[in-house]
RNA sequence: GGCUGGAUGGCAGAGUGGUCAUGCAGCGGAUUGCAAAUCCGUCAACGCCGGUUCGAUUCCGACUCCAGCCUCCA
């Protein structure tokens, strides 16, 4: 890419668009705070990782090289509480975990981060990041064995979320704990429990807080600045807050350029949530709809929005992706950048989109755009740029990590095939009956045949080129 | 109560100080033995009240409503 405008990011920190200049020219250094591995991964967990897969697809496409790390929390007190009630060792039930977080991601076309750092493997760098903070008067350890950090110490606390500490401690609901200096301390090191996992520290043995975490393996892995760190929508406070608090206290430095958050998931107006127990699994979905329904639906709003999950915007859904896949079905796309630029500016503008805080909703728009080119090319009976039209459309939509099927297999509906009974087989064993209907001019028979189909959910299609099925939706 | 966002046509969802979002749905036409798909055309919106302006859905202020965070949560 050639110079390009220049690519803005909205920073939580500045509530702004901003012109994005990352440390180091060409290279970017991105955080993503990753899942608690108790559960399967629900569809807000998807949300952040297909938008954070996306953003990652277009820097790399820009031209910069990423290193992108999502770190996995593997030791907290809800996965004590699980593998208990599971009767299994939190190892197992980690692993269990991480493994059907890995095969989820893999269908929503999300692509493994360069690095997937675990709590565990980093505890000799939090107890390290712990000491400094002691030393510098940031933390403190109390007489129940935590260690806690001194929120009021670190003058600048609550710049991400415009927190006024004097005013979040009249309003606050949190129980008073007798052991910290303050209401407002948060643990750093959290004394174990006599039969829980622990690790041997100076101040005895115990477990890591839940913040500190993501200091300790994003520093390690990408320095004390780095470029964009990111998350959900509700990490800000207090997660990103109290990680802001460790590392600027413990190293002096600024800690995060920009701050990226995406947004809520909901169902009836409601955020998908565990402790509200609205939520559907990434698995529950993809019983029902192609994968790459659920990322089209992730991605065909700004990633900052808020986005209700119903039945009927995974329809819409898939209705929308089936007007691409039938605009590229049985076409052999071939590369010819002059003769698609010779028709027109998708290319541009699909970038200039994507500049724009990753719009891919935008960026859709120029994708039908582009589809209707293709489609009227095709009825002009133009043949290069047909297929020129339909590279140039796999290609950008390649871009968000979209239009990458097989057309044929999607919308045959392969994912969707299993529950039915139908057979391929007999749907062509029928095609050819009605064809032979058709020769004889009988066309009740050949109707007769396409609704019998069409009662089992199969259209056909005839074309100059003969009788074609897709699944209907 | 404090702090963030948001309110756009039947639905979803971008965006803009003054002619187009886009997709689905609808309507009319082309095409088709029929149908589907496709193409062409078409309908339709900016929560409410003020202000700034020649002109505001877009900027400013008030209001109403919705959501999120303030407690583990992506």
């Amino acid at each position: 890419m050639k110079s390009l405008p220049q690519l803005k990011i909205y920073n939580t920190l500045t509530r702004k668009k901003e012109v994005f200049t990352p440390l180091e020219a060409g290279k970017v250094k991105m955080y993503v705070c990753g899942i608690t591995v108790y559960d399967l991964c629900h569809l807000g967990h998807a949300r952040v990782m297909v938008a954070f897969d996306m953003i990652t697809r277009y820097l790399r496409t820009r031209g910069y090289e990423v290193n992108y790390v999502r770190n996995i929390t593997d030791i907290d007190d809800k996965i004590l509480k699980r593998a208990d009630e599971n009767n299994e060792t939190i190892g197992e039930l980690t692993e269990r975990m991480i493994k059907a977080m890995h095969e989820d991601e893999a269908k929503l076309g999300v692509l493994r981060p360069d690095s997937e750092p675990r709590a565990t493997a980093y505890i000799t760098e939090i107890i390290n990041l712990i000491q400094t903070l002691e030393e510098k008067g940031y933390a403190y350890a109390a007489s129940n064995g935590d260690v806690y950090y001194r929120v009021r110490k670190f003058e600048n606390y609550g710049q991400l979320t415009n927190r006024n500490l004097d005013e979040m401690q009249a309003g606050s609901r949190v129980e008073v704990d007798s052991f910290k200096e303050d209401p407002l301390d948060f643990v750093l090191w959290k004394a174990a429990k006599p039969t829980e996992a622990s690790w041997p520290s100076p101040w005895g043995d115990g477990r890591p807080g839940w913040h500190i975490e993501c200091s300790a393996m994003s520093t390690c892995c990408l320095g004390n600045t780095f470029d964009i760190h990111g998350g959900g929508p509700d990490l800000p406070f207090p997660h990103h807050e109290n990680e802001i608090a460790q590392s600027e206290a413990a190293t002096g430095q600024k800690y995060v350029n920009t701050w990226m958050h995406a947004g809520a998931v909901r169902v009836d107006q409601e955020k998908m949530s565990k402790s509200l127990g609205n939520f559907f699994t990434i698995r529950d979905v993809l019983e029902k709809y192609d994968a790459e329904v659920i990322r089209y639906l992730l991605l065909a709003s700004h990633y900052r929005s808020a986005i209700n999950y119903a039945e009927s915007a995974l329809q819409d859904a898939r209705k929308n992706l089936e007007r691409f896949y039938t605009a590229l079905q049985n076409i052999k796309p071939v590369e010819n950048a002059d003769l698609v630029a010779s028709a027109g500016e998708w290319r541009s503008q699909f970038f200039s989109a994507m500049d724009d805080d990753f719009n891919t909703p935008e960026a859709f728009a120029v994708l039908f755009d582009l589809a209707r080119s293709l489609n009227r090319a095709g009825l002009q009976d133009d043949q290069p740029l047909t297929e020129a039209l339909a590279f140039e459309l796999r290609d950008l939509g390649g871009i968000m990590g979209m239009l990458q099927q097989d057309a044929d297999d999607f919308l045959k509906g392969k994912a969707l095939t299993r529950q039915q009974s139908i057979n391929p087989d007999v749907i062509e064993t029928l095609i050819e009956k009605r064809l032979l209907a058709k020769q004889d001019r009988n066309f009740a028979e050949a109707d007769r045949i396409r609704e019998e189909l069409e009662s089992q959910g199969i259209l056909l299609k005839d074309t100059k080129d003969g009788t074609s099925w897709t699944k209907a939706s």
